[in-house]
DNA sequence: CGCAAATTTGAGAGCATTCAACTCCTGTGG
DNA sequence: CCACAGGAGTTGAATGCTCTCAAATTTGCG
């Protein structure tokens, strides 16, 4: 039902409903107007498309408009690794900046639509204009906590506490976006999850049915419905287990 | 006795020999000069020594300039996660531009200092000098690949091929900053190695032992002396002796 | 409606962890 | 200079979490 779309979506910076999400955030009317000359729309991508492939020059960077997005990584030896899952009002393809050339590459989960930012253009306007200047600083801030935030979580957390903060920090970007926290269909598949996660993908259907038995949420295909998120939160901050007694009946 | 210092160390960014990796790379002489007005110098610190605190208010980015320091981030239920290890010339600090906190705290490694540049001013000069604009950015840009990479390596290698990549990744850059690539000196204790690495202590050190046995290297404590790095690249990239794939989807 | 892909479920195996004991450093004080 | 304390690092054994393999089942889509 409730799907990653966002209902209004305009064409221009100045009255998208993301505005606050994305760079525009801080910038005045006529600041805003000025970026708006240098954004590029681009007509919805089905799913699967990809926007840009790793490994091939960077000319501009994007921002996620409508659908979902996933960027994934290839290793040297072919396993590839998703880093990110993006919503709209995300940038993408910020890892380019630094070589030129893209980093990852970038397929869309959904129908989506996103923005094309030329970045020679957001480069010298972010010489004029403190404000996105800023705003891009910290949206690429933004995206190395995210990517500290995950490696904690590879590093540190279970299974069960990955999967659960997984689902709770889309519930609250989702929430973020104006749409229901609790209620929400996954645009990725069950694999796309597991790899983010590092686990396979039986791992984390096994864990779907068990968060089901126990009562933390619903979950029917894609469709998902948190039913406990307090007990969810309780799983990922202290020790597994002590959020769930499956001793209490035989 | 190579350790991670680098010989000329000079006060002005102007004379430093780690110029062209830290963020006077590509400007011209008299944009640096107004750099280098900016920067503060600190007096190194010892082992230990806490830069900055997770949490506390961001005022300044900093960049290591000599010796070399951890960074870490706490996850809400105490347990800790090194994001990365810097050595001189890389900029830290950089994902609490996002919030204006610190995201994460930084200690030495070893006696260590480092160049404090003051955000608010540095932000400004950017939007005077395109040349350390986009530097700034290319760097971020980079920090955002490290742990995108990092991400790869705990989403995607076992335990063997982590150790193995972390030691290639130190060689390469400590030749980038005209050290040994085949001997050096770690400066973290193998309790960071693991942790950094998404391991238990007692792993890291049956591999080193197992790494010496096949001849892929020699440690005495925590000196390291490379022999058979091609071995090592190759450990990482394909997986010789057990050819199973680990974990899902390809 | 039917096939292919995605997902779920079950059973067994393996890699890495945990627990525990021991050794080796390193720095300190006698 | 050496003894000693305490942390750091190593080694061994056993448990367990998650993976792999295998097959059933459902879902999605032409």
């Amino acid at each position: 039902m409730a799907s990653f779309q966002l209902h209004e979506m305009r064409r221009a910076c100045t009255s998208c409903s993301l505005r606050e999400l994305c760079l525009p955030d801080g910038m005045s009317a006529e600041d805003l107007a000025r970026l708006d000359e240098i954004v590029m729309r681009r007509r919805p991508v089905g799913r699967q498309a990809v926007l840009f492939h790793q490994g091939e020059p960077m000319s501009s960077i994007y921002a996620v408009r409508s659908g979902s997005v996933k960027s994934t990584t290839l290793a040297t030896d072919g396993g590839e690794q998703i880093t990110g899952f993006h919503l709209p009002g995300e940038l993408i393809g910020l890892d380019a900046i630094a070589t030129g050339t893209h980093g990852c590459t970038v397929t869309a989960l959904e129908t989506s639509s996103v923005c094309e930012l030329p970045f020679d253009q957001l480069d010298m306007l972010s010489g004029q204009i403190p404000g996105l200047r800023r705003q891009l600083l910290r949206l690429m801030s933004r995206e190395i906590r995210h990517d500290q935030r995950a490696l904690l979580m590879l590093g540190q957390k279970n299974a069960e506490q990955r999967l659960a903060t997984l689902l709770l920090n889309l519930s609250a970007r989702l929430q973020q976006r104006g749409l229901s926290a609790t209620r929400f269909r996954l645009s990725m598949a069950r694999g796309d999850i597991a790899n983010y996660l590092g686990l396979a993908v039986e791992t984390v259907s096994r864990l779907l049915a068990r968060f089901q038995e126990q009562g933390l949420l619903q979950v029917a295909g894609r469709e998902v419905t948190l039913l406990d998120s307090a007990r969810l939160r309780l799983l990922v901050e202290c020790e597994p287990d002590a959020a769930v007694t499956h001793q209490g009946r035989g």
